[in-house]
DNA sequence: CTGAAAGCGCTAACAA
DNA sequence: TTGTTAGCGCTTTCAG
């Protein structure tokens, strides 16, 4: 395959080659019948110009990178499409990169700007401590997307758009309760997390007080470390642990809908039933909660509108029309069979 | 930010630019002293090679991309660390790049080699056509994971990664008419579809034929155009109107698994349970399958190995080392809870 | 073992 | 409206 150059199109064409980026990139000044001829050059020789060059010649690229923690997160895997379709709707390149645990996030993107030379950053999903990373050295615009920053930290000004994590869990659990649950179980994130699921948590305490109902500490259980966070498998164990505790419940809240439906299993294996004998609730969304028996109650998080949201903040800080806001976005409760009036 | 380049770390460390590219390239020809020194201002000045520049300058990139049809669809998107992990693994660039399905995703696959001068491409999913695609056109070597090649055409001799779905289609069928049943209804892929789910749908009618059943064409049901593929909304769609047309039958092969979850979902509403008014078989063998209620005896496609393959087979066409194989793995069947003897 | 210099393909002044 | 040319940051001969 010789590739071809933008010097054999001009060559072709018999113009300068900065005729031919002119004639490529939309540019103005020059004239329209010369455009056309270059450009059907272009497609007759199938000439796609590289990348590389072109972010190399240019002093910027037009790169916008999405990193997130878990590629494989269903939660966050739904919404890839989206990010791609809305970047490239406002005419920026897309770039998917993951993270590993292990990683920090933050100096994954510091080493991403300078590699490829990124107009911004969306970071999807994980944790973010601002005392420990750098976000002072991130040298481009970014948003945080469905990131959780932890309360109990100074707040960074960063950009940032999902919903509260605490407000909603909350919400949740008072719904529970005004369904005359006071026994309620909780399945939060892996112990000593910080992130997401310590938001719903807390919120969960929130609910409890404020209905003057006492907090069973014993009630509280957190996903198992050694198995991966949020998923079927991991609300399966620990809801089983819990059963198998003899503790009384009659309600269950699971910070993740994937989380539940390891949970659904855990409580049917036990001979109980959904929600005859416990009332389960979840949360996320996900559109499998609709079709698992029974449909899973829970709070939806606005994906779709996350993602549009995300997109805008970005783009309006890199175009300089905007500064950083924090946006927060509501859940829907989604009332379906999962739960009952005690 | 003042971005530190090559140029800023041969000054400090008084040497020549090419000094400073075998040392962080681990070239040979250079003294572990020099390459010490070096490395050492690195890391001091958070010095990271420019990739573009890079690209640009070498021959070739060190890049692989994989294409995927539909970033969404929780089969691929499970796979996407995994291929992170083993192209890394072997010192390979990877980019994840998601394909419409409005796109011919070869010309994609074209256009992407010349723009980012990849080394070579995963093709995820989808479905091939070879008398269509410009599959000798692709400059670089590829390998098509798990994606369907129409056995109605000439076959190409391109490198590939999958299981049979013919085969494994037939398998889990005959496991239903071994169990006596001779009424199986059918989920296949959207009508007139000749990919993976056309596959299955073959095994379906072969099993059939093969145990001298006759095949009822009215028992042999598409998803909906209009929804998305492979999903539970689609199989909930089309169960509904499967058992709304009041035809019998004892068990139900759904291509996918998250059809079938939607399946069962419309099951259940009709009244009827599982297994004991309907069998239900699933395919592909996700995670899911075995928390929902009850879990699914399905056709298990070994996933993980299907990366490792899918790699090893790749970087061996790019060393050279070997040529295009097809690879064809075999299925797992997974025996649970949703079928019943009859 | 090391350095100088010529590109890689493109963009963006600057001239014409 | 166009062409010329100097980089962008790196790799890679080719000499030393």
């Amino acid at each position: 395959m010789n590739n071809v150059t933008i010097k054999d199109i001009a060559r072709i064409c018999k113009v300068g080659v900065s005729t031919v980026s002119r004639a490529i990139n939309n540019d103005t000044g020059i004239s329209e019948e010369t455009r056309n001829r270059i450009l059907e050059t272009v497609k007759k020789y199938h000439y796609v110009p590289n990348t590389s060059a072109r972010n190399l010649g240019a002093a910027e690229t037009n790169t916008i990178a999405v990193l997130v923690y878990s590629v494989t997160n269903i939660f966050f895997s739904s919404m890839y499409g989206m990010f791609q379709t809305e970047l490239e709707k406002k005419g920026y390149d897309y770039i998917l990169h993951s993270v590993k645990d292990t990683q920090d996030i933050v100096a994954e993107g510091i080493r991403l700007v300078k590699e490829k030379r990124l107009k911004g950053i969306i970071f999807l999903g994980g944790w973010i401590d601002p005392t420990k990373m750098r976000l002072e050295d991130i040298p481009v615009p970014y948003v945080f997307c469905t990131v959780y920053q932890d309360i109990e930290l100074p707040k960074s000004d960063s950009a940032s758009v999902g919903i509260d994590d605490i407000e909603e869990g909350r919400r949740i659990v008072e719904y529970l309760i005004e369904r005359g649950h006071t026994r309620i179980a909780i399945i939060g994130g892996v112990e000593g997390d910080r992130a997401t699921g310590a938001g719903r948590l807390r919120g969960y305490r929130e609910a409890l007080e404020g209905a003057g109902i006492p907090v069973d500490e014993r009630l509280i259980r957190h996903m198992k470390k050694n198995l991966e966070e949020f998923t079927a498998k991991n609300g399966y164990a620990v809801c089983k642990e819990l059963l198998e505790t003899g503790l009384e419940f009659t309600a269950l809240f699971c910070v993740s809908d994937l989380t539940a439906v390891g949970a659904y299993r855990a409580i049917y294996e036990s001979g109980r039933r959904i929600p005859d004998d416990i009332s389960v609730v979840g949360f996320d969304g996900i559109e499998l909660g609709d079709y698992i028996e029974p449909p899973i109650t829970t709070m939806h998080q606005p994906r779709d509108q996350m993602v549009i949201e995300t997109v805008r903040v970005l783009t309006g800080m890199i175009d300089g029309t905007s500064r950083a806001e924090q946006v927060v976005l509501k859940a829907d409760l989604l009332e379906r069979a999962s739960t009952r009036r005690l």
